[in-house]
DNA sequence: TCACCCATGTAAAGTGTTACATGATTAG
DNA sequence: CTAATCATGTAACACTTTACATGGGTGA
């Protein structure tokens, strides 16, 4: 790529930030949406959720408390999960959270998003995180929707990562080649995984 | 695993919040040593160093001038890298940044580091950045030596993720389930990339 | 003169990390 | 009575995101 692509992409970036206007409605953060799926999935306490991202390879989510009791009150503050307190004889009070109509609705709209070119590069960790709910929430046949979206957007990012190393190769150190490749590798990787996934859901439907 | 099993990993957790009290050097973010990284590289402006974020694909770290000038900013209150400004007639002055012995000390101590588990679950890309800079840092030899301990390390790890997966099976949706094979399909590529790594730095080495 | 490029910054708000704090019950 | 488990929180600080602000130069 040629200075003037790079100046491009800079000045596109750039005009991003300054139009991007976000909208009325409060944004959430990853996290908080890795809570709604899972109470979505169950009702839980606070400590419920600590547990399943200390001991499930959830995402890479933090169990510290710092970072999920003001998460759960951020939510149910947005009316999007409400609690109900458990006084059971013998052990301490727990609050159980569950979803309310809009923490469902905020839900299935994080899910409809589109695969953008900037999730792919910056955040497969979301698209991963919507994937895993889809099920649950929109049913097989959005899950098999999102799994078309994302070959398709991956099919056409790859060849430009090839690119890159191409244009870079010979300014490179050895590992800093290597770990440039191995960042290829792993989309490749995931492309396969997308298509085999897509088969699957083609059988079940059968 | 069974409950105990949950609950002692928890437990561990709290415990390493207990008791990992940092000391007296103040630590620096990710983003602090890829900007270290990248200087030692070569110095260049924060303009330089938004347009590398902004068009190759360096880890997914922002390009935003919010992030990166502060960085800086805090880099050289650290005493780790220097500015020179350079007036040039034309264009608007620019301030180059460059390391200075303790920003290269910094540096090597990260690298130094050693392979956790916890890098391993939750910072795989904390190690590859540490990787990519490893060459031109330490030398060759400290690339394939930390190669070696990756291997060793996500050799232990990728059994359990099986074990995870086994163990979660039953209850999980379809799409859950894809997105956790998905994951450990992430490690095993990435551990057959370390292997061939290595074959790759025996060879230069004979 | 307008669009675009080069270049550097700040302010506000949100979020995450780290560490500390509390309280009740059960098993040994 | 002590350790471990269940359970919920807060305060200080650091960092990122988003948006805004500025200013000089070049080519059509």
């Amino acid at each position: 790529m040629g200075l003037a692509g790079a100046s491009r992409i800079l000045l596109d970036i750039t005009s991003r930030y300054d139009t991007l206007r976000t909208m009325s409605e409060r944004k959430i953060a990853l996290l908080g949406y890795a809570l709604l799926g899972l109470l979505h999935q169950k009702p839980s306490s606070g400590y419920d959720l600590r547990k399943i991202f200390a001991t499930t390879p959830m995402g890479g989510f933090s169990d510290s408390p710092g970072a999920i009791y003001p998460a759960l009150q951020r939510l149910q503050q947005s009316g999007l999960i409400r609690a109900r307190v458990e006084d059971r004889a013998g052990l301490r009070r727990r609050r159980v959270f569950s979803l309310s109509a809009a923490g469902v609705a905020a839900l299935e709209k994080w899910l409809a998003g589109p695969v953008t070119r900037n999730d792919l590069m910056r955040h497969i960790d979301d698209l991963m995180l919507r994937f895993a709910f889809m099920d649950g929430v929109k049913g097989q046949a959005a899950s098999l929707e999102f799994l078309k979206n994302f070959r398709k957007d991956l099919s056409a990012y790859i060849p430009e990562l090839h690119g890159h190393l191409n244009a870079l190769r010979e300014h490179m150190t050895v590992s800093g080649r290597l770990a440039l490749e191995s960042g290829i590798l792993s989309y490749e990787t995931l492309l396969h995984w997308i298509k085999t996934s897509i088969v699957t859901y083609q059988k079940i439907k059968r």
